[in-house]
DNA sequence: GGCCTATGAATGAAGG
DNA sequence: CCTTCATTCATAGGCC
């Protein structure tokens, strides 16, 4: 079998879909809609993925013990990634990429205070940061700068696909998104899902 | 083997549930509407997990190895699917190309104002090259900001010293190759997260 | 099928 | 804050 991950990296799969559902369903409105069926399936996805993530840790975690008994982890020519505290590879690229762990703390708190983090916290988390992997406090500026100048950016850039239309209907597309709130318990469970909030239920994984 | 990898492969559950969208909903009741902000959201949740589950399990895989070579595999209390799993891949699809007619107009436009194109003006070209197939600001604000920067590299990626300067002088010496199919650029990007690091839920969250 | 190149997109950083 | 640059990644598409 051959699994293909998912990689959501170029913003494209999702967004795009829903791109084109917008425009395809033709009752005039083009905005981006998911049925209260799918969201549960991504929930459930995400929760999944979740799951998966803590049970190879935990994979993880007893294997190494059994090698730790048995003396195995002297000399070993693997590098280990989740058991070595690492700094990041300074010399492949110079400049800062925030690690899986780094960048989950940052959305967090990016979710929670969303105006301009004060200098004194930025002091905080980078210092909790640079747990997570080598970082500055111009790392942790620069990312909150990129990051809410970007989603901005996104909001107003969005335009429904209008093949026929005059050049004019676009250009004040500042069509503000409707308030998040709608959807509240994705809000929730999208970012660091616990699973008890988002998992229903073991869907197919009962087999590990 | 009986695991599976729930939903996330090609053609999988994901993909299904967004392309049968536009035909269901039109009945345009019971939806749910999603700005882009949750959409990445979303897409960088999901990103993340991808990440880290593709990091243990090339972890995992060392890991095997070693003990498979050391001949300590002693009745393993586990069993271990990711041994034999096939190998993964991170793929996603469909991005934009803009159409001959677009491409002509973009050109046209770029060699008239050799600089930066503003703000209004993005938003006024892509209403025109709407006409032309689907395109959004976006597209058209990474178009010139790839031309420049490209057609820039070029000329500058010259040699300093050589006054000759060869017709098209590879602009890079470096034809770096990435390695297609391993998670190459995952092992030197993301490096090393510690054990508590992956964890989907992350304990020290909360306090911010 | 695998490799290569062109190029769309993401993103860290700098300037103003 | 906003804009811009630089670098990097991933994909489409062509070639073999």
């Amino acid at each position: 079998m051959k699994m293909e991950w998912p990689n959501f990296q170029q913003g494209g799969e999702m967004e795009r879909q829903f791109q084109q559902d917008g425009g395809d369903t033709s009752n005039g409105l083009c905005v981006k809609v998911m049925t209260d069926e799918q969201m549960e399936l991504l929930r459930k996805q995400i929760a999944v993925y979740a799951m998966i993530c803590e049970q190879l840790v935990q994979m993880h975690k007893v294997f190494s013990a059994q090698n730790e008994i048995a003396g195995m982890r002297m000399g070993n020519p693997y590098f280990d990634p989740f058991v070595a505290s690492g700094s990041q590879k300074l010399t492949a690229r110079q400049r800062w990429t925030p690690t899986p762990a780094q960048l989950q703390i940052l959305e967090h708190v990016y979710d929670e205070c969303k105006g301009t983090p004060r200098k004194q916290k930025i002091q905080d988390m980078t210092a909790e940061l640079a747990k997570h992997g080598q970082i500055s406090e111009t790392n942790v500026y620069n990312w909150f700068q990129n990051r809410r100048a970007r989603l901005k950016r996104k909001q107003s850039g969005v335009v429904p696909n209008n093949a026929e239309s005059e050049a004019e209907t676009v250009t004040h597309a500042e069509s503000r998104k409707q308030n998040p709130e709608s959807i509240q318990s994705l809000e929730d469970s999208a970012p660091p899902p616990r699973d008890e909030d988002i998992y229903p239920q073991s869907p197919d994984l009962d087999d590990w």
